[in-house]
DNA sequence: CTTTTTGCAAATGATTTGCATTAAC
DNA sequence: GTTAATGCAAATCATTTGCAAAAAG
């Protein structure tokens, strides 16, 4: 999403567009991997130098609400924060806990009826397939 | 796992069997779904009441260490303690963050040959499907 | 009797809240 | 000018650590 895209659908929704809402999603995306609201405060840094982490938490939610970023808890415990917001599979190290994105069909007919089975209403599926990553292979 | 199971496993890592570590796994187990540490305490207070949460901590991470148990990360940040070690997929609500396991079989041949092309090792999968649980649905 | 485990209190780390100030509109 | 958003400090929540006392072997 643009940086255009975003002031619009912030204009859209009657929020305000300000400094910190485009550079805090603007260096989500450039950090191009999923990064934690620390990460994203260190990226914004330079160009927003009194940039405050309830500020950063406070946009990366409101990115959550408007569809444009989605959080995943990761197994530190810690949030991580992912520029996709569509639904999409990850690797997730066993070793140093990197997560990354894993573009892959998954047919989750049979999950989705087993679960229907059960009551439970699906709407989505995402695989997460874990081992180790190239660097912490040897 | 029984008790005795338990006791041996216990004794051959040269470990001490306890009470807490004996009803903290049997609370696990008796909870029946995947709980937190809170959880566990207030299900063991009754018979132990000094036990401490330091301890179910420590205690959960020794079950995981001897493959008994398993933490996984729930949305909201906490951790979540799943009496299965082996690993099998799951429910995750939406609304109210239950998790629940569902036993059926995801074919993970497709990912895994995407993720050893990406120079990851993979060695093992666990789908996640997210949607209402059946309280949630109104 | 030796060493591990426990319970308490305090520390930590991530995230959230309260509130006065600042900036958008 | 009004109202929402920001930055700071302080609060909160889950989890971990340090350490003296208690319990296991």
């Amino acid at each position: 999403m643009t940086d255009q895209q975003l002031k619009q659908t912030l204009r859209d929704g009657g929020l305000r567009v300000t400094p910190q809402r485009i550079l805090i999603h603007r260096a989500l995306a450039e950090l191009g991997r999923h990064s934690t609201a620390e990460e994203v405060l260190e990226s914004v840094a330079p160009r927003l130098p009194n940039a405050s982490l309830p500020t950063v938490y406070a946009t990366l939610e409101l990115l959550e609400e408007l569809g444009i970023a989605r959080r995943i808890a990761a197994s530190s415990g810690a949030m991580l924060w992912d520029p996709r917001p569509e639904r999409h599979h990850h690797l997730v190290c066993r070793s140093c806990g990197a997560v990354e994105d894993l573009d892959v069909k998954v047919d989750a007919a049979n999950p989705f009826r087993a679960a229907r089975r059960r009551g439970f209403r699906p709407d989505g599926a995402e695989l997460v397939v874990s081992g180790l990553c190239e660097r912490c292979q040897t």
